[in-house]
RNA sequence: GCCCCCAUCGUCUAGUGGUUAGGACACGGGCCUUUCAAGCCCGCGACAGGGGUUCGAAUCCCCUUGGGGGUACCA
């Protein structure tokens, strides 16, 4: 089978279009067929240059490469379509001879006007036929005068017109309801109905996946197939990915619902840290369903079993919780080192402190196991780990009462910290099952609940209230740098008095 | 306005004439526990409404309602 995935290069991917061309990918795979990339820039005044390489990042990251496209060539080269006018230019005269298409001379502005005057009078908008209608004089006449003209498509005027969409089955429209569709525009670029039918067909396309927007013009393509004499490919088409909120086609603005933001591009989940690994499984079952009883499988096994005769057609819109939760499931998958490992970048932005040397930071080594199964997203890392990459006299107490052990009052918090501190000052290895044994027996002996002993060091250490695990904190800190924070905290406390 | 598509817990979904309508996330509760998590257990929670067809409908048909998409010399 040979499926294509065809993005214009308009602006940033987003996970609208990232999960079609998974979809793609799983079916070629799946069948052994060949995932195929077409870049549809017929479009001049919307195209965005940076946006094909960004597109081809965000392909990659996912891990859908693809076996044809631009970069890597083919069988069909070229595939970015405006490299192919002339293709496109040779087939709509062809359509022309055919008299299944005619030229159209009517300016923009006539159509403008026309399409007003339709909706004031609540009339159906379409064009009027005016030039199908000219006589070889007028035709002549306009040619001589070097009008600027578009090819349109000569739709039926009576009768109706039947596709079939694989998931939802046979779909007939009256071919009244249709209209002349523009196949050429003036400035010799194909609109989509052209172009996208000629490649298809060239390309050998066997399926086209693609957005349920595209539903209701799939009976132009079917009587442009036809005007060529050509069968048209597969047709499936995607449900819509909706906005957070289930309202309308998901946008590619972040989205903010209820106070929480909602990202929509690529290039945002991969920069918050989202694992390709969870966003594969994710996208997944948006519209298709590995196993009701599975949530979590391999990209293998999705490919094995995915079958798009079983696609859901109802719009959806994205479970970002559960995406959160299955990112999470997947970091805790990794290993303590490949974690490290994904972590750096991030880290390194956040904390300015350069790869090499956070790689090599001991400190690192014994927080990020203490971290992993905390996590959501990689970029929540540094929240977690700042403190033990500042000074001590960085360490900022916004709110000092989290220096205070539950149920105790400052200077019994104090005499707790006091009390550790003599501990910690002659420990024998420093690590944290000693430490931690140490500090249960003077909670013991002081006669306060482990948890009230430890709360005083856990925020002089962090300065906050929710941290990793202490034992492993001091550690990676050190006894003189946990020592100056205990300091600190006491100063702190002696100032509530 | 007109055309087309869609309709199961809040969300993602399983279900294709006979199920106590299943799972996951989220949410609530409990256990565990040095904070927060993670993990484990329990719970809450849906067939949009109305007509048919049938011995029997979430499943088939029709209508209503709701949602979505389209209505460009954009894709």
């Amino acid at each position: 089978m040979r499926v294509r995935f065809a993005p214009s290069p308009t602006g940033e991917l987003h996970l609208g279009g990232l999960r079609t061309a998974l979809f793609d990918y799983l079916w070629a795979k799946h069948t052994g067929g060949t995932f195929i990339l077409r870049i549809e820039d017929t479009d001049q005044k919307r195209y965005d240059a940076k946006s094909l390489e960004s597109l081809m990042r965000g392909l990659r990251w996912l891990g859908l490469e693809w076996d044809e496209g631009p970069d890597v060539g083919g069988p069909h080269a070229p595939y970015i379509q405006t490299e192919r006018a002339a293709i496109y230019q040779q087939h709509a005269e062809m359509l022309l001879e055919k008299g299944a298409a005619y030229r159209c001379y009517c300016t923009a502005e006539r159509l403008d006007e026309m399409r007003e005057e339709q909706r004031r009078t609540n009339q159906t908008t379409g064009y009027d036929r005016r030039c199908r209608h000219l006589s070889p004089t007028e035709r002549a006449e306009r040619e001589a005068a070097g009008l600027s003209s578009v090819v349109r498509l000569a739709v039926p005027t009576e009768g109706k017109t039947t596709f079939t969409d694989l998931i939802r089955g046979d779909i007939t429209v009256d071919n009244r309801q249709l209209q002349d569709e523009v196949l050429l525009k003036s400035d010799g670029l194909p609109t989509y109905h052209l172009a996208a039918m000629v490649d298809d067909h060239l390309m050998e396309i066997s399926h086209v996946l693609r957005g349920e927007e595209w539903l209701s013009t799939a009976p132009i393509h079917k009587l442009v197939a036809e005007a060529f004499g050509w069968e048209l490919p597969v047709l499936v088409h995607l449900p819509v990915i909706l906005d957070p909120s289930g309202k309308g086609k998901m946008s590619k603005r972040k989205k903010v619902v209820e106070g929480k933001e909602y990202l929509a591009l690529v290039h945002e989940f991969i920069s918050a840290g989202y694992l390709p690994d969870a966003m594969f499984n994710f996208l997944t079952n948006v519209g298709w369903n590995y196993d009701p009883a599975v949530e979590i499988f391999e990209r293998e096994e999705a490919i094995e079993r995915f079958d798009i005769s079983q696609i859901n057609p109802k719009a959806a819109a994205l479970p970002y919780d559960k995406l959160d939760w299955l990112n999470g499931q997947y970091i805790r998958q990794l290993t303590p080192t490949a974690l490290k490992e994904q972590l750096v970048p991030i880290l390194s932005k956040q904390l300015k402190i350069a790869p090499a040397k956070l790689l090599a930071d001991n400190r690192l080594d014994i927080l990020v196991p203490q971290i992993q199964e905390r996590l959501k997203r990689l970029d929540e890392a540094v929240e977690w780990i700042d403190w033990a990459f500042k000074d001590a006299d960085e360490i900022v107490y916004d709110d000092p009462s989290l220096l205070l052990g539950r149920k105790l009052d400052a200077a019994q918090s104090i005499a707790v910290l006091e009390d550790g501190a003599a501990v910690l000052r002659t420990i024998e290895p420093f690590l944290p099952d000693e430490i931690q044994a140490a500090f249960r027996e003077r909670a013991d002996a002081l006669d306060v609940k482990a948890g009230g002993y430890f709360g005083p060091f856990r925020a002089a250490i962090s300065g906050k209230k929710v941290s990793p695990p202490l034992f492993e904190s001091m550690q990676a800190l050190g006894r003189d740098e946990v020592l100056r924070r205990v300091q600190r905290g006491v100063e702190e406390l002696a100032k509530m008095g």
